[in-house]
DNA sequence: ACACAAGCAGACAGACTTGTCTATTTAGAT
DNA sequence: ATCTAAATAGACAAGTCTGTCTGCTTGTGT
């Protein structure tokens, strides 16, 4: 395996066992066996944790704007096209990976000085308004942009409620729910 | 002190410490420095670290539902007293020690495994979803409770990404459209 | 052919963790 | 007044963790 390829197996499998087991609860050595690497490979390339955990972030958010991207966009353009991320979450919940939003399960597990972790997730969500934001170019049209600015926030918020309830209480409600009050809204 | 009133002690300063510090980030032997007391005594009260724990969660929900129905119920019995909910929650948040759910918080902090926890946390949101419940009696009367129960699910749900959302991005505006939404389908 | 970078295995340091245990003192109830 | 239960301090066991380091092997570019 070549240099680069390595790292990103290496991110690939501590975000799988990041997302799956808790960042605290994965440790360096259980990276490593899962990986078959040694631990001075894993240091070579990353200097810490903590910038592993990064590389977890940033992999899992390209992974899901790139694949929710898709997903909508293959929607036939109308104003009921913003509607799919949540059949797209749904697909995702039905999934046997699925555990909750990996930015809300990692913010929680660190101290609140951790700045840079605290700005890549703020940074995510903001990418994620955006994508939402680019979704509904059709539907607020004749409205003001501040107008429009806070429907894609009020969608954002009950996509993200959906992502997290679902998650906790181990039912599709929340994500039925949440349809249905953007279908209102929208 | 007495027993019990050290007992509760014990909880209020573990509460504050896991509350802003986190579960696991915090440790046994802070939490009896910061309580005054030696580890022995900790240990003659809670069996493990995680029925302290439970004792968090019970201690801040108890706390919570007397607190947010007080301030609700103090409110004019209209429609629109539902909306005193988020009214609270920005209380909350304009208060130094909000720091989000502790729900959310502890439950990605631990293993999928531990039922006990889980279950204590779905049970504290379905008994604030029955809060909402009798706060909004007045609103969906001549519907079918199929319906009311729909709402009141909605309602959580905004609620939840209001908190959630709030302590992510350190804004209040959150709090603001999650209630504007609430305001919309009530 | 040779050099150099990158991989491997795993011991080790040092600092944490939870929970147990001993030995002593305090305080309240009968 | 005496007895018992609960408090104290803190050493300790047994385990966890991250990150460093040594020594050895492999592979690629010039």
């Amino acid at each position: 395996m070549k240099g680069s390829e390595l790292k990103d197996h290496i991110i690939v499998t501590a975000s799988d066992l990041f997302y799956r087991n808790g960042y605290n609860s994965t440790g360096i050595n259980e990276i490593i066996q899962n990986s078959g690497i040694a631990k001075a490979t894993l240091y070579h390339h990353f200097k810490s944790k903590e910038e592993l955990c990064l590389s977890y972030l940033k992999y899992m958010n390209t992974k899901f704007i790139e694949s929710i991207k898709e997903y909508c966009y293959s929607r036939p353009l109308t104003k009921n096209r913003i509607l799919s991320i949540f059949d797209y979450l749904e697909e995702f919940f039905d999934d046997h990976s699925f555990n909750g939003c990996w930015c809300i399960k990692t913010v929680s597990e660190l101290p609140q000085e951790d700045k840079k972790i605290r700005t890549e997730i703020q940074l995510q969500k903001k990418q994620f308004i955006e994508l939402i934001s680019e979704l509904t170019q059709i539907n607020f049209k004749d409205k003001p942009s501040k107008y429009k600015e806070s429907k894609d926030r009020q969608i954002y918020l009950l996509y993200e409620s959906a992502v997290g309830e679902s998650h906790l209480h181990q039912m599709n409600w929340p994500i039925i729910e949440a349809k249905n009050i953007c279908s209102q809204i929208i």
